[in-house]
DNA sequence: TTTTATCCCGAAAACGTTTTCGTGTTGACA
DNA sequence: TGTCAACACGAAAACGTTTTCGGGATAAAA
């Protein structure tokens, strides 16, 4: 068991002082040759490497972001992990993830524990719990501070501050009108409750793709899940409609899929009798069959380009830049199910 | 924008000393009453919040906990940090997370980086090309150094540490002996090359199974499928065999869903004339038609499992438990392609 | 021989904490 | 009035770094 070594032991076992080391390894032109490179020759025997705690509260900063995700059992927060770390680690930064478990109380935890010293800067996306409640104090009081923060995908209205988002209701729009595309005329939804902001913005990009194309609004072919009860009951209601439509946008891979197994109970092959079009780039859309058409969301490149914002906050001191958001644009994955 | 306090500049603010701020900040029955309040009122209308740097710096430790996945655009892996994440938060530990991408420079680093300070311990679970290339230096060093950390899932074979991983073995067999049980003979397999030793394990159990059944092998139903080239393809050519296999055993759940898509391209009914089992409780599985059958690998509980025991080698100073293995039994969740 | 420049190196402060050990003041008591 | 305990607080060291500044030694120049 090797002990551990830092500047101060190898200074006592080489009989110099802390800043001679320090300045050694450093390549200092203050040093003698020999001493140079009987420090460093020791220094590497032992791996000597510098203490990360130390070096953040000298250097005043940590060199790591925070980054408070509501879910991480989810491909698309995966995704946008992934894009976050590869811009982070190509400047040499590190990543210090968080779950908020779309839980207020647990994304107020986190942003105390976060913004204790440990990081330089925040990425969040919002819990569920936060937008329900209202109550996005713990945000303001960081932004009064000027500390560094930016927000993805759920993020705040009313606040001002940088955000990168996807054009949801764009995407709606998208989706639909690519049903329209394919002759059809009937066409339903499956969304989530008003109160989700991102299934309500697809939602108001249905409607304004029917309307542009004059297809009149069925009350009856929009159904606002309840996660509560039975998703696939209420799915398959919409599908036994005398009248059922002959398209079907849902806001969601999951409620996407799930019509997909409800339309082959009730023997409507698709797309034949029915097409399905979903939101998210996720994994189950490749894999299911049909394969599903999607909209993709793109979370690599929102992921990627949140980091890239922060960072540049944290490397241009220069302020500028207050409140930008950035939008990323969707477009439809073509497969089977259309 | 309010200035950010600490402990000298309420000091400093309210004429004492730092100590003093210190100790009345803990309820230190050293200071006078009157002291105290004043000060906490302080520091609470100032929201001061104890820099964890600092501390951390001070007491020799972090409290957070370091993870190493190769992945995390995985259903699997995201099961396992949310485990992790359950008790360490539990134990109010932080979590450091960090990806290899299955590589071992970016494994080495982060190796790096975690231990110089970051974080109390480890949890990885290692690299596809660290076992590829047999290179393990790097873990042997930290353990030389008794470094507590503890792998999972992907775990060194040769050396002697704390790990936890799945029966891939057992689970083989069960996945083998489910379609055993229904009747079925002809069983092929869907595996990986042999390198990698989570596939080779569950055909172990599969090729087990079978003996103990007293049913040939066939060696024409084990594919070892070659990611590089289209996966689909080399599963349609099993399904093409002039006396294909009635019963199909897929050692991840990826295969199982394309096994499935083949299938349904060559009008081959499931479960009526081919039975599918798939390995791992996946995304995927609960949405596909029909929902697969698999071997529940219990990510969860594997993340929790190693954490539990990362934080008694933190807490509990007796290093009497070396070695440890924890294994984590599989089980069969029956769905409808079986 | 004295001045000056150059070369090497060390002392000390700083980052924000905690904790040990003093120490000055007060009051009680002999 | 002198002694002693109790009380309330401060100084300083420590965690591991970096950096500024100063200074001793040597050698070159005056």
């Amino acid at each position: 068991m090797s002990k551990k070594v830092n500047i101060k032991t190898i200074a006592a076992d080489l009989n110099v002082s802390p800043s001679t080391v320090s300045k050694a390894l450093k390549d200092s032109h203050e040093i003698s040759e020999e001493t140079r490179k009987k420090i460093q020759a020791y220094a590497k025997y032992y791996n000597y490497k510098p203490n990360s705690l130390a070096l953040s509260l000298r250097n005043q900063r940590t060199m790591t972001l925070g980054l408070i995700v509501p879910e991480i059992v989810h491909h698309f927060f995966s995704r946008v992990i992934y894009g976050v770390e590869s811009v982070a680690n190509e400047k040499d930064y590190n990543l210090m993830i968080c779950l908020s478990k779309d839980n207020l109380e647990k994304e107020k935890q986190n942003i105390e524990m976060l913004t204790n010293g440990s990081v330089d800067g925040l990425l969040v996306s919002v819990a569920k719990e936060t937008f329900e409640k209202g109550d996005f104090s713990h945000f303001e009081h960081l932004l009064e501070q000027g500390f560094p923060i930016v927000f993805f995908d759920r993020v705040p209205d009313n606040i001002n501050t940088d955000k990168v988002v996807v054009d949801d209701v764009a995407g709606g729009y998208k989706a639909t009108m690519h049903l329209i595309e394919n002759g059809l005329k009937k066409i339903g939804i499956l969304s989530t409750p008003p109160h989700v902001t991102v299934g309500n913005d697809r939602e108001r990009g249905y409607r304004k793709a029917l309307k542009e194309n004059k297809i009149n609004i069925e009350d009856s072919y929009t159904i606002h899940i309840n996660e509560k009860e039975d998703i696939s009951q209420q799915i398959a209601q919409l599908l036994k409609l005398p009248d059922r439509p002959k398209g079907l946008f849902a806001v969601n891979e999951k409620y996407a899929a799930i019509a997909l197994q409800e339309a082959k109970k009730l023997d409507i092959n698709i797309p034949e009798e029915l097409s399905v079009i979903g939101f998210t780039d996720g994994y189950i859309s490749k894999y299911t069959s049909p394969t599903l058409t999607t909209i993709a969301q793109h979370g690599y490149t929102m992921g990627a380009k949140a980091a890239e914002m922060l960072l540049n906050k944290l490397l241009n001191k220069t302020d500028n830049s207050l409140g930008q958001t950035y939008v990323i644009s969707t477009n439809v994955v073509k497969r089977e199910s259309t």
